[in-house]
DNA sequence: TATCTGACGATAG
DNA sequence: CCTATCGCCAGAT
């Protein structure tokens, strides 16, 4: 399976991505060279699959993702990361 | 080439 | 705070 240009991008910011940082969808689209393709990237992350960090990306309202919000959760506070009620709690 | 889809975003009610 | 719409983009059919 090969990855298209945006995919790789994509993923290429997302490795960057440390322990307790949380970035948007929209974001993680514009730091990758694609602004404004931040639905792109949310279908890209759910391709991919779960062999990254998806769990460090969020909405703009810093909301988790209606899929696997429990898992998504846990991860983020095992890194440190506040989350109240589905939600990251920024500083 | 035409449409449909959706882990999005902003706005309006 | 919630749902409804519209605009946006890349991928899949």
């Amino acid at each position: 399976m090969e990855l298209t240009e945006f995919e790789q991008a994509v993923l290429n910011r997302l490795k960057e991505t440390q322990p307790g940082d949380v970035l948007t969808y929209g974001e993680l689209a514009a730091e990758a060279g694609y602004p404004g393709a931040a639905r792109a990237v949310g279908n890209t992350l759910r391709n991919l699959g779960s062999d990254y960090p998806w769990w460090r990306v969020v909405n703009s309202q810093g909301r988790l993702h209606p899929h696997g919000s429990l898992e998504q959760a846990k991860r983020l506070k095992a890194e440190g990361v506040l989350v109240a009620n589905d939600r990251v709690t920024f500083s």
